[in-house]
DNA sequence: ACCTGAACACCGTTCAAGT
DNA sequence: ACCTGAACACCGTTCAAGT
């Protein structure tokens, strides 16, 4: 007599998203989303390989989430125009859900290894700004130039690190418009 | 009868520091800093506060140590070239030490909160370089910008993000130029 | 004044037994 | 075919008892 599926991975999955966004990384345990899915534990592992696999899951949904978000900015301005906004946005998700954001561009202990198809799947919007900016033959550093910048400043400002003052989201604006002037094909 | 202490803060640091660079964020356990140092795990608590706080003293050491790096870079080239051996050297240090680098440079859920003195204390080198290359008034938003990109590169890199190819040495190369010639205050 | 063993709470994970 | 309770290993941390 075989037990009908009480749960499924997607709702697992959506449960760790959840999980994630309001108690962190470190706060996504198994016990935590197999209660939440109304399910022991032990359940879990029907569906889910392990944690690791369960946090791959989770941030694999993240980056489809923010590839959404960079594709839904990048307007009908011109390529400067949508690298800003596609700055802005993501420093917008940054803020609104950091757990989220940390977990797709923190290499955390937890999330060990990350399918590099992920990263592909946030990158499809950057790297089509990014071509029509600096050119065919530079897309690929260009894009790889911004996005470290932006991973890199949205990720310090969540850690406090830039504690010396000064107004940050004049910073981030200074910082994107060097890098466009810097990036942007000889006209 | 009081006993003499078998161990001190600083001996229990380094063992933190020595397990972090072969083990990582997780394999720095409590059990295995005890046992470099040889003693028993609770004995840890009368020279640390807990784990969190012991994490905090080695990554603050390892920001002493990306000091003395970046500054030893600095050589007597113009700001241009300080900057690009700056860059170099502390991509050196990501290759050399993953764990180490990426303990200062990624909120692990385990680093919680990190002073942000000791962010300032790495900082004070790439300061320096950024206002012989943006001038005084830019300083800061420069050395923001830079270390941004470079922390993110680097902390991308190592997460293996950069998958889709491409010479990884020269599209570092193509970032720092491409950041210097943004900043560099007109002449 | 520091060290220790024993103990506790909490976690991930396995597995035999239920339905 | 999935769910469960019981169990295990491992972790951080506390504490009374040793010296």
């Amino acid at each position: 007599m075989p037990a009908p599926s009480r749960t499924s991975v997607e709702r697992i999955v959506a449960a760790g998203r959840s999980v994630l966004s309001d108690a962190g990384m470190e706060g996504l345990t198994m016990q935590r989303v197999a209660s939440e899915v109304g399910v022991r534990p032990p359940s879990l592992y029907k569906h889910v390989a392990n944690r690791a696999d369960l946090v791959r899951l989770v941030v694999a949904d993240i980056a489809r989430e923010t590839r959404e978000l960079l594709a839904a900015a990048a307007g009908e301005g011109d390529a400067a125009d949508d690298a800003r906004a596609m700055a802005l946005a993501l420093r917008g998700f940054a803020h609104r859900d950091r757990h989220a954001f940390e977990a797709m561009f923190s290499p955390a202990a937890d999330a060990a290894t990350i399918d590099s198809a992920v990263y592909a799947t946030a990158a499809e919007p950057i790297l089509e700004v990014a071509a029509r900016l600096a050119g065919a033959d530079h897309a690929l550093d260009a894009a790889r130039t911004v996005t470290a910048w932006a991973a890199g400043f949205l990720t310090m400002e969540l850690a406090g690190a830039f504690h010396l003052g000064g107004d940050l989201d004049r910073a981030y604006d200074y910082g994107i418009d060097a890098l466009i002037a810097a990036l942007r094909k000889p006209q």
